[in-house]
RNA sequence: GGGGUUGUAGCUCAGAUGGUUAGAGUGCCUCGUUGACAUCGAGGAGGUCACAGAUUCGACUUCUGUCAGCCCCACCA
C-alpha cells in the first residue's frame, strides 16, 4: 500500500517547497537572462503592517500571471519592496512611546527617528515572511525599501530636478491641515462625508446704523477670522450696498461688505461671510480682494491668542459659545438644519482644518498632460477599460499637489536656508556653506515628503534609478502594474506621470486592477468592524493554496468580492481531489513501471478523447490568462480535473488497470501520467505548493514545475487525434447515454452502483457498431450489465431517449405504467417546447434569409433530432397506454 | 451636482465580439461504506436572467428610460 497520506494536508509541505524554490534561486533572474522581458514591481506593503486579505489577493493575482510567464520562458522578474508609509508608521511608534510616558518631541528628531528604524528593522520582515507563506515568488534578492540609499537618491534627484524646472514650488497657501496628526495632507487624503450640520443665519450690522446683512454660516466660530462679506455683483438686493462697512459681531472689527462673482445668489441669504484664512473660497476671495488673513485657528485645532474668552477653546467648544453670544446678542436670526460634506483624515479621521501655511507644492497641469495621452492613446490600458475615465477624469481636473509634511519619519526635503543671507538652497547632496554668501549657518527644511512622492518613484527607483543600470534597460517599462481601485489617484497615476517624465515613457503597460475583499455581508473589512480574517489563520488552517484559489475564482477583474469560508473549505476540496487523483495513479504506478515510450502503446477512444479535452483547457486556460480573466481560467482547470479527469477519465482506466492486457495498462498509465503532469503545469500559477510536491513525486517529470515550460499546442499534437470533433461528439453522446441511465436507476431506487441489464435502441447502424465497440465505457461508468443492442421495445422497462438512441432499463415485475406515462410526457413536452421554437424560427423567412447559413443548418439539425425524439417517446407512451 | 457600478437558482458569483436546453460553488432533498477521494460518488428540486420600451429574423448579452443598492469625484457658505 502506498506510503502517501490519504489527504491533502498542506502545512506538510509548503514551507519546505518555498525554501527550496527560495534556496535554488528560482525566484531570481538577471537582466541578461534570455526571454522577453516580463517585470512586475510589487505595491510596495507598509513596513509595519501585517498581511491582510487586500494584500492575499494582490499577490496572488501577481504571482499567477509571474509564474505563468516565468513558464512561458520571458525573462520574469517580480520586484519586491516595502514602503515606509509616513504617517502611519510614525503614529504606531508615536503609540508606543505614549505607553512609555514620552512623546517623539521630548526625545527629539534624532533618537525618535532611531526609534523608527529599529521599529522597522524589527516589523519590516513580517509582512515579507508572510507575502512568502502565500507562495509569492518574488525576487527576494532583490528586495528594496523606499527609505532605502538608492530609492533616497532617487527622491532627490526627482526633486530637485522638478525644482529647477519650476515643477515644484513653495508656498503660503491654504491646504488641509489635520489638527490630531499635525501635518498638512494632500487634497487626496482627505475624505468628504456627508454630516448632518447646521446652517446658523447672523446679523453684521451696518457701521453707519443702517440696518444690517444677514450671513448665513455652517462654522460660526471661524466668525472671529472674517474680514469681510461678499455678494454677488449682479444681486439686485445688495447692489447698492457694496462697498459700505459692517461691524462683525462680539469682535466690533470693521469689514467691508464687497461684490465678488463667487457668491451664489441662491444660496442662503445671498451673503456669505469671508474667513481668507479657514477657508479655501474664502482664501481665495481674499486674494481677489485684498482682504487681511486673521487666523483664529491654531494648528492643534484650538483657538488663537488674543481672541479674549474664546482664546485657548477647543474648535467646537468655541463653536458653542460663539453660538450663544450670538444669540445673547440678538445677533442670531435663525438655525436650520444642513446636510454637507466633511473633510476627515484618512488616517485618524479627524475633522480637517483649512488653514494657510507655508508648504511645498508640485505644479501638477505639466505633468498630467502626457499621462492623460498616454492613455488616450493606448500606451497605457486599464482592466477593466472602465477604469480609464476615472483616471483620466482626476488628471484632467487636477490641483496642485500638496508634498510637504509636518512629519519625522520620510525623506527630509532637500532644502537649506542661510540664516546669513536667507537665500533658500535645494540640492541632492547635503549643504553645508551657502553658495550665496559662504555663510555656514544653514538650517535644512524640517518637513518631509509625502509617501506617495518616494512612491510615484518606485517603477524605477527599484530598478536602480538615478543610476542607468541594466536592469532599468531590460525591464522598464514594466509589463503590468496589479492594484486595487482605491489607489489609482494616490498611486498610479503619480507613478505614470513620474515615469513620463523621468524615464519618457509609461512605467507598465497594463494596469490590471481588482476589487476590495469583504465579509461574508458585504462590509469593507477594518480593525474597527474587527471582521478582518487573516490570510495567515487561513494559510495555517487551509493551505495557501486554498486560500489563492478561493480569492481567484467566481471573481472578474474590478470587483470586489466576499470572503466565505466555506468558498476555502471548496477550494481545498478541490486540491483534496488531485491529490487523490495523484494517489491513485501513484499508487498504480508502484506495481507498473511507467512505460518511456508512446509508440508502443495503443490508444484508445477514451485516451484520445482526455487528449482533446486537455488540448481545449490548455487553449482556453492560456487565452484567459492574457486576458487577465484567472477567474476564468481557473474555473476551466477545476472543471477540466474534477469533471473530465476524475470523474470520467479515471473510471474508464479502472478496467485496464485491474485487467490482465499489459499494453492496455500501459497505456492507460501512460496517459493518466501525461494528462495529469500537464495539468499540474497548467494549475501551477494558482495552486504552486501542490502542484509541485505531486509532480516531484511522478517518474515522468523531473526539475521544478516553477522552471519548467509551460504547455504548448506543439507539445500536445502528438496526442491530439485527427477526427477531434468526431470523437468529441462520440464521446459525448456516451456520456449522455450514461446520464439517461443512471437517472432511469435514481427513478426506481435503484443503488446506482448496482449492476443493471440495459437494452439500447440503436436508430443509425454505423453508430450502433461505434456503440458496441465502445460498449465496457457505458457499463463501466453507467454499472449496467448486459447491455443488449436490440430492436424490440421491453413493455416492462422504464425508458429514455436521447439524440438516434432509445434506452431501456428492463423491470422483473410490472411497472406502474401510469407514473412513467407521466414522467415520459412531462420529457415529451420539454421536447415539444423546444422543438416549436425551433421549428417557429425555421418557419420564418426573415430567418432563412437573414441569418448566417451555419446558424440556420445548427436549427434543421436541432429540428430533426427533436422530432425523433418526440416520435419515440410518443410511441413509447403509446405503447404503455395500450397495456 | 457630476461620474461609475451592481441587480442572473435560497446564498455567493461566472456567463468576449447577440443564436446555449442559462452555468458553477455552497445550501437543500433522495440514494450509496469493497480501496484515489465521505474533504467522496450518483440522481434531483430550484431561475418569466430587476422593470418598461427600442434596435434585430433573433436580446441575459446592444441602446434608452424607470426602480433599488453600492462606490468615487465635487470649493456652494
Amino acid at each position: 500500500m502506498s506510503n502517501i497520506p490519504k489527504t491533502y494536508e498542506p502545512q506538510n509541505f509548503e514551507k519546505e517547497i518555498y525554501a527550496a524554490w527560495e534556496r535554488d534561486k528560482h525566484f531570481h533572474t538577471t537582466a541578461d537572462a534570455k526571454g522577453e522581458p516580463y517585470c512586475i514591481v510589487i505595491p510596495p506593503p507598509n513596513v509595519t503592517g501585517q498581511l491582510h486579505m487586500g494584500h492575499a489577493l494582490d499577490e496572488t493575482l501577481q504571482d499567477i500571471l509571474i509564474r505563468y510567464h516565468r513558464m512561458k520562458g520571458d525573462n520574469t522578474l517580480w520586484m519586491p519592496g516595502t514602503d515606509h508609509a509616513g504617517i502611519a508608521t510614525q503614529a504606531k511608534v508615536e503609540e508606543q512611546l505614549r505607553g512609555e510616558g514620552t512623546n517623539r518631541y521630548e526625545l527629539g528628531r534624532e533618537k525618535f527617528l532611531e526609534r523608527v528604524w529599529q521599529w522597522k528593522e524589527k516589523y519590516g520582515n513580517r509582512i515579507t515572511y508572510q507575502l512568502r507563506t502565500l507562495g509569492s515568488s518574488c525576487d527576494w534578492e532583490r528586495e528594496r525599501f523606499t527609505m532605502d540609499e538608492g530609492c533616497s537618491a532617487a527622491v532627490r534627484k526627482v526633486f530637485v530636478q522638478l525644482y529647477n524646472e519650476g515643477l515644484i514650488y513653495r508656498g503660503t497657501r491654504i491646504t488641509n491641515w489635520c489638527p490630531k496628526c499635525n501635518t498638512a495632507l494632500s487634497d487626496i487624503e482627505v475624505e468628504h462625508e456627508t454630516e448632518q450640520g447646521h446652517l446658523w443665519h447672523i446679523r453684521y450690522p451696518f457701521k453707519d446704523g443702517s440696518g444690517y446683512v444677514e450671513v448665513a454660516t455652517t462654522r460660526p466660530e471661524t466668525m472671529l477670522g472674517d474680514t469681510g462679506v461678499a455678494v454677488h455683483p449682479d444681486d439686485e438686493r445688495y447692489k447698492n450696498l457694496v462697498g459700505k462697512t459692517l461691524i462683525l459681531p462680539l469682535v466690533n472689527r470693521e469689514i467691508p461688505l464687497f461684490a465678488d462673482s463667487y457668491v451664489d445668489k441662491n444660496f442662503g441669504t445671498g451673503a456669505v461671510k469671508v474667513t481668507p484664512a479657514h477657508d479655501p473660497n474664502d482664501f481665495e476671495m481674499g486674494l481677489r480682494n485684498n482682504l487681511p488673513q486673521v487666523k483664529v485657528i491654531e494648528n492643534t485645532g484650538v483657538m488663537s491668542d488674543g481672541l479674549g474668552k474664546y482664546s485657548g477653546l477647543d474648535r467646537y467648544e468655541c463653536r458653542k459659545q460663539i453660538v450663544a453670544d450670538l444669540e445673547a446678542g440678538g445677533y442670531l436670526v435663525k438655525v436650520e438644519n444642513h446636510e454637507h460634506a466633511v473633510g476627515h483624515c484618512q488616517r485618524c479621521h479627524t475633522t480637517i482644518e483649512p488653514l494657510v501655511s507655508k508648504q511645498w507644492f508640485v505644479k501638477m497641469e505639466t505633468l498630467a498632460a502626457p499621462a492623460i495621452e498616454a492613455v488616450k492613446s493606448g500606451e497605457l490600458k486599464f482592466v477593466p477599460e472602465r477604469f480609464t475615465k476615472i483616471y483620466i477624469n482626476w488628471l484632467e481636473n487636477i490641483r496642485d499637489w500638496c508634498i510637504s509634511r509636518q512629519l519625522w519619519w520620510g525623506h527630509q526635503i532637500p532644502a537649506w536656508y542661510c540664516d546669513d543671507c536667507g537665500e533658500m538652497i535645494v540640492s541632492e547632496t547635503d549643504v553645508h556653506e551657502c553658495p550665496h554668501c559662504h555663510g555656514k549657518n544653514l538650517r535644512r527644511d524640517e518637513d518631509v515628503l509625502d509617501t506617495w512622492f518616494s512612491s510615484g518613484l518606485w517603477p524605477f527607483s527599484t530598478l536602480g534609478y538615478p543610476n542607468d543600470t541594466a536592469e532599468l534597460k531590460k525591464f522598464y517599462p514594466t509589463s503590468v502594474l496589479v492594484t486595487g481601485y482605491d489607489i489609482i489617484f494616490f498611486w498610479v497615476a503619480r507613478m505614470v506621470m513620474m515615469g513620463l517624465k523621468f524615464q519618457g515613457k509609461v512605467p507598465f503597460k497594463y494596469v490590471f486592477i481588482h476589487g476590495l475583499v469583504r465579509d461574508e455581508l458585504g462590509r469593507k473589512m477594518s480593525k474597527s468592524l474587527n471582521n478582518g480574517v487573516d490570510p495567515v489563520e487561513v494559510i495555517e488552517k487551509y493551505g495557501a493554496d486554498s486560500l489563492r484559489f478561493m480569492l481567484v475564482t467566481g471573481n472578474t477583474p474590478g470587483n470586489d468580492l466576499r470572503f466565505y469560508w466555506s468558498k476555502v473549505e471548496s477550494a481545498r476540496n478541490f486540491a483534496n481531489k488531485i491529490w487523490n487523483a495523484s494517489r491513485f495513479l501513484l499508487m498504480n504506478l508502484e506495481e507498473n513501471p511507467l512505460p518511456p515510450n508512446p509508440d508502443t502503446l495503443s490508444f484508445e477512444l477514451a485516451d484520445k478523447w482526455i487528449f482533446s479535452c486537455l488540448e481545449k483547457t490548455r487553449a482556453n486556460v492560456t487565452k484567459n490568462i492574457e486576458r487577465f480573466e484567472l477567474g476564468e481560467a481557473a474555473r476551466l482547470l477545476y472543471e477540466f480535473i474534477w469533471f473530465y479527469y476524475c470523474d470520467y477519465y479515471i473510471e474508464l482506466t479502472k478496467s485496464r488497470l485491474y485487467g490482465s492486457d499489459a499494453r492496455a495498462k500501459a497505456t492507460a498509465l501512460f496517459v493518466l501520467a501525461t494528462v495529469l503532469e500537464k495539468a499540474l503545469r497548467l494549475l501551477h500559477p494558482f495552486m504552486p505548493f501542490l502542484t509541485e510536491v505531486i509532480r516531484q513525486k511522478l517518474p515522468n517529470a523531473e526539475g521544478s514545475i516553477m522552471v519548467v515550460n509551460w504547455v504548448t499546442e506543439d507539445e500536445l499534437r502528438e496526442f491530439i487525434p485527427d477526427d477531434k470533433d468526431g470523437i468529441e461528439k462520440f464521446a459525448n453522446q456516451i456520456l449522455e447515454i450514461v446520464k439517461t441511465i443512471r437517472n432511469l436507476k435514481s427513478e426506481i431506487g435503484i443503488d446506482s452502483r448496482k449492476k443493471t441489464k440495459i437494452i439500447l435502441r440503436v436508430a443509425n447502424t454505423d453508430n450502433k457498431i461505434n456503440l458496441q465497440e465502445h460498449v465496457s465505457y457505458i457499463s463501466e461508468l453507467a454499472f449496467a450489465e448486459p447491455i443488449i443492442f436490440a430492436d424490440e421495445k421491453p413493455s416492462h422497462a422504464m425508458s429514455g431517449v436521447i439524440e438516434g438512441v432509445e434506452i431501456y432499463l428492463p423491470l422483473e415485475g410490472l411497472i406502474d405504467t401510469e407514473k412513467e406515462i407521466a414522467r415520459l410526457t412531462k420529457e415529451l413536452e420539454k421536447v415539444r417546447k423546444g422543438a416549436a421554437s425551433t421549428s417557429g424560427k425555421l418557419n420564418n423567412e426573415r430567418f432563412l434569409s437573414k441569418a448566417p447559413a451555419d446558424v440556420v443548418q445548427a436549427e434543421r439539425d436541432k429540428l430533426v433530432a427533436a422530432n425523433e425524439k418526440i416520435s419515440s417517446l410518443e410511441q413509447r407512451i403509446n405503447q404503455l397506454e395500450n397495456l
